[in-house]
DNA sequence: GGGGCTCTGTACGCCAGCGTACAGACAAAA
DNA sequence: TTTTGTCTGTACGCTGGCGTACAGAGCCCC
């Protein structure tokens, strides 16, 4: 547990050529990612990017009226704050963290020096947000024609892929906050999940048992996402700069 | 009818310097959008980025089984072929002519040399991408917690807003298509407002008679992605390079 | 051991939206 | 003028998810 995570945990930092990755190292600062803490609130100004080794993090939008909706989720596959390369330096959403743990972070200002060299950077935290806009992109179909059970399936199938091991915690409670969805409802879809044998819980955590079945029971969406993910950010993105011309 | 579009007519295009823009001139071909015409399948190589003048795109989800969910609308505020510049060179959706009228579009190689002068083209386009970002998380938002008739003012403000003029041209059949809810529930919701005297409309012609009142029947979804929009792409952005630091 | 808190299970009425079916209204074509 | 096709209106039963309410169950702390 106190095992200190090393940034190549995070795919996107070890995806970069190592000489980037070392000008970036002295910048890292190592954080800790307790559940529930907000990185950045609807229309705050950033001020840094964080990279997670093994914590996961919830973009939500949150309503006048308190409801809210997942927009997308990140871990280590990607880095949270793209709103600052892209020249906002704000976003509508919140980001928090829905599974504790760690991440790397940077100043913003620092992290756009070496975005602005335009190289391998450059292109790969382009390719990340594409990778999140098709991710968001499915969460709008999802919402519109999926049921809860379906969604559960997507929902524990993502931040599965976000983590070690095959268990997670969270009470449906929070479950249901990020499905924008009454708690009710997640508490009987996992009752079906349970009455499956697909997982196993008990006081906020989840165990899963069989992933393939929960694959299967899940709806496109995560498989979609998946598959693009995997297109767009190959496990060691190699020569990015020509894979742009 | 028949005169010929600027290229300032869109928004983006005319944001850029006057010598950005002449060195794009020449590359910029205008081309008729009908209605329904698809510009790219989910999936295809884009070879064209798109910037319509009059005319207004959807970006279309189409899921397994043939059914729809419009994630994001592109008018003469944007530019059609993010996934070009983003590295991704095709995406999961598809695009399609909701409006007809014309747009310039530009070879992708040749407007990816412009992008990679790392200059205010760049900025501009990942400023856009943001905004696109934030519609597409209102998209998602919106579907989970809204009802159809909120929904469709919505819809109705974000056409209407990429129009001249208040009248569009449009099927109730192609809005559900677009809301992904069935063509009755749209006939329902455009009755309400008939009654409301909020709208007038016969056989693919629907007229805005009250737009303040569309916005108060409209969830906060449309103002948010507006205030957004706005703030990331004011009228004419400006010294985007110093913006940007 | 007991009190309090959090998490989970269940129940009931309600309604928005779905699937399906069909009829009238309008427009262009024949 | 009739026909044909498209677009819009209405109806009916069904169900998924909502709002609400409450009860048991596990855990921590005093």
């Amino acid at each position: 547990m106190s095992v200190t995570p090393r940034p190549q945990q995070n795919h996107l930092l070890a995806a970069l050529p190592t000489e980037v990755l070392e000008r970036l190292m002295p910048h890292l600062e190592l954080v800790a990612m307790p559940l529930g803490m907000v990185l950045y609130e609807s229309g705050d100004t950033l001020c840094h990017v964080y990279f997670p080794t093994d914590s996961i993090v919830s973009l939500l939008y949150v309503m006048e009226n308190g409801a809210s909706a997942e927009i997308s989720v990140v871990g280590n596959d990607g880095v949270i704050g793209v709103a600052l390369f892209m020249g906002g330096e704000s976003t509508t959403s919140r980001a928090i963290v829905q599974s504790a743990g760690s991440a790397y972070r940077v100043l913003g200002k620092r992290f756009k020096e070496e975005f602005k060299r335009h190289g391998d950077m450059l292109y790969l935290m382009l390719r990340y947000s594409q990778a999140l806009i098709t991710q968001m992109a499915q969460t709008a179909v999802c919402n519109r024609h999926h049921s809860i059970d379906q969604q559960l399936c997507r929902w524990l199938l993502l931040s599965l892929d976000r983590l070690s091991g095959s268990q997670l915690a969270m009470t449906q409670e929070l479950i249901a906050n990020m499905l924008g969805v009454r708690r009710e409802g997640v508490t009987e879809a996992a009752g079906k999940l349970h009455r499956q044998g697909v997982i196993d819980y008990s006081r906020g955590l989840i165990i899963v048992l069989d992933r393939d079945k929960l694959e299967s029971l899940s709806c496109e969406c995560y498989a979609v996402v998946k598959r693009e993910t995997d297109r767009l950010l190959p496990y060691k993105v190699s020569n990015l700069a020509n894979a742009q011309a």
